[in-house]
DNA sequence: CCAATCCGTTTGCAATTGCAAGCAGGGCGA
DNA sequence: TCGCCCTGCTTGCAATTGCAAACGGATTGG
């Protein structure tokens, strides 16, 4: 099924080219692809592979994202600042891990939303006279952490956001 | 030409299938291709498209950005996921709640390191003596996030977080 | 003991990618 | 008029993708 929405990625490169005030062999060569092949891709003829896509992007000197968002093989929506998304891309977790996170954060989102949907309340469900309608964040969750977390209570979040 | 890490991104589909427990031609039906071309996939013989490539990431419920940025289609620089930043960038979120996400991101993070050497760069030849097992993380986990996560453990992780 | 099923892999084959070579034509100088 | 260099496009052809079918090997069970 290669179909009109290939067209659509050989427009947008054509568009970003000629914006650039480049030949198709000039493109071509700076991409290192054939001219020929180019022109079927702008043309919406052939499906280039994603390694061409790359060398394209590189070549126009724009993200590749761009490019894959517009060929249809990135969801616009992957667009990071989303820590469903972020959590998604994390290539260091495990399926696991990630459907636990992503669990754990969605049920905190629902969490506010149970009850009423007091608007631009604070939320702060630590009340001192919250029973067991709203849990108190948790001792026993936290405690249940401890072993997978090495400060888990303690207020340090560690700084090691970064590994070599 | 240039990327010799393409190798990886077989290595990669493969440990991201084994840890979602899932066999070869389980991912390859979720993904929508061949059994045997996902083994030749895995195993680095074939050079998967793009499209291909964004339908195994449908089937393993992961970014296709990550996939990409392993088969350095994509420079990591490109993807600012963090989840850090997203969590703390989150304004649905309370305080508390906000550090005990981070808490169990980094827990997670952590225990990854204490076995494994990060990112499989190095060609890990029968790792297979680590047995999966892994760790507890499970029922008492789930138990103690029960109150919290309206489906948090359910055995079946089949949750249909969907976005296309 | 053999049938039923699962697993991952190997084997041919149709369809496609991607390229080298050649084609049609526009502008410019001699 | 020709030649020259540029523009993009069409034409075969080798190499590759991606698949259906079949294969060897563990389990399981009737």
């Amino acid at each position: 099924m290669a179909l009109p929405k290939v067209g659509s990625i050989g427009e947008y490169i054509r568009e970003q080219r000629q914006q650039a005030k480049i030949s198709l062999r000039q493109l071509a060569a700076a991409a290192g692809v054939s001219n020929p092949y180019l022109s079927q891709i702008e043309r919406g003829l052939r499906k280039p592979s994603a390694e061409i896509l790359n060398q394209i992007a590189k070549g126009l000197h724009i993200s590749a994202q761009a490019l894959y968002v517009q060929a249809g093989l990135i969801e616009d929506r992957e667009t990071p600042s989303d820590v469903v998304t972020a959590i998604r891309a994390d290539t260091h977790l495990t399926e696991r891990q990630r459907q636990v996170l992503i669990d754990i954060y969605e049920s905190f989102r629902k969490e506010k939303r149970t009850g009423d949907e007091q608007t631009s309340q604070k939320a702060h469900p630590r009340s001192d006279s919250v029973t067991d309608d709203e849990q108190p964040m948790p001792e026993e969750f936290l405690a249940a952490l401890e072993p997978y977390a090495a400060s888990a209570g303690n207020g340090t979040v560690n700084q090691e956001t970064k590994e070599g």
